[in-house]
DNA sequence: CTAGAACTTCGAGTGCGCTCTAAGTCAAAC
DNA sequence: GTTTGACTTAGAGCGCACTCGAAGTTCTAG
């Protein structure tokens, strides 16, 4: 009950996060929300802050490529309650190391790509 | 007709990329080989040094998130010849671009991740 | 009060990139 | 020469993550 109790309509969510109504809603059926989210007249869903945070949280495990259903475990054992935060540190202590592996593949293959990049362009200079 | 002329199997040359000889073959159905890879007794694949490298790099750019219709027009560009090494700077020039932007991406999702760590190895220190 | 936009559900459809199957051919070891 | 395992093709199937459609309801502006 605090001052700042804006609650959002799902297209400003929408708006705000970057992702579509339709992926909003179907993130929810799939369980990756805390909770379902509130609801307005019994029906248009009601985004508190804490949702929002939730999705633009939720959106970074998916940019760094954690599947829908690992999120779901995570959202999962944040339901749970506090008795689960050794869980929660290992999983995500396990995505950072994948995470880094990536960012390792990524950086790697981005070195041989400048590489050819370099070699057109000496090309281009003895044409 | 050099000294180092070996002709690799597919299981070999799937061991020495890490891909698999259902994928190799998929990519050269789905025209991403430069040219078709040699034929031993006109049935089985002999891949040379230089389809080797080529699978190789085509991998990084795979591996860097290049959809395999972009790779495919790449190498239809190399196909074409000297010609086209502008087009081809312009292809891989647009696509370290986007390279760059998605470790941005990722290296921002990875410090908001690694704060929520933080934030939970915290929380165990003072339970 | 009414028109039109935004919302609802739920199931079907899409696009991508493999991945596998079946039926047959070929090669290396014995 | 025969067996065993790797290879061939074409096409079907799969898993993931959305993305869309239809049909109906609700909110907002005039």
């Amino acid at each position: 009950m605090t001052i700042t109790d804006a609650r959002l309509a799902i297209s400003e969510v929408a708006q705000a996060t970057g992702l579509s109504a339709h992926t909003l809603r179907y993130y929810e059926r799939a369980g990756l929300m805390l909770d379902p989210v509130d609801r307005a007249s019994s029906s248009h869903r009601r985004y508190s802050a804490g949702d929002v945070n939730w999705v633009e949280f939720l959106t970074k495990l998916r940019l760094t490529g954690m599947p829908i259903a690992t999120v779901r475990e995570y959202a999962e054992l944040v339901r749970r309650g506090d008795s689960t935060t050794e869980d929660r540190l290992d999983l995500l202590g396990r995505h950072r190391s994948a995470v880094l592996a990536q960012l390792d593949d990524i950086t790697k293959s981005l070195a041989a790509i400048d590489k050819k990049i370099a070699l057109y362009k000496e090309k281009a200079t003895h044409a």
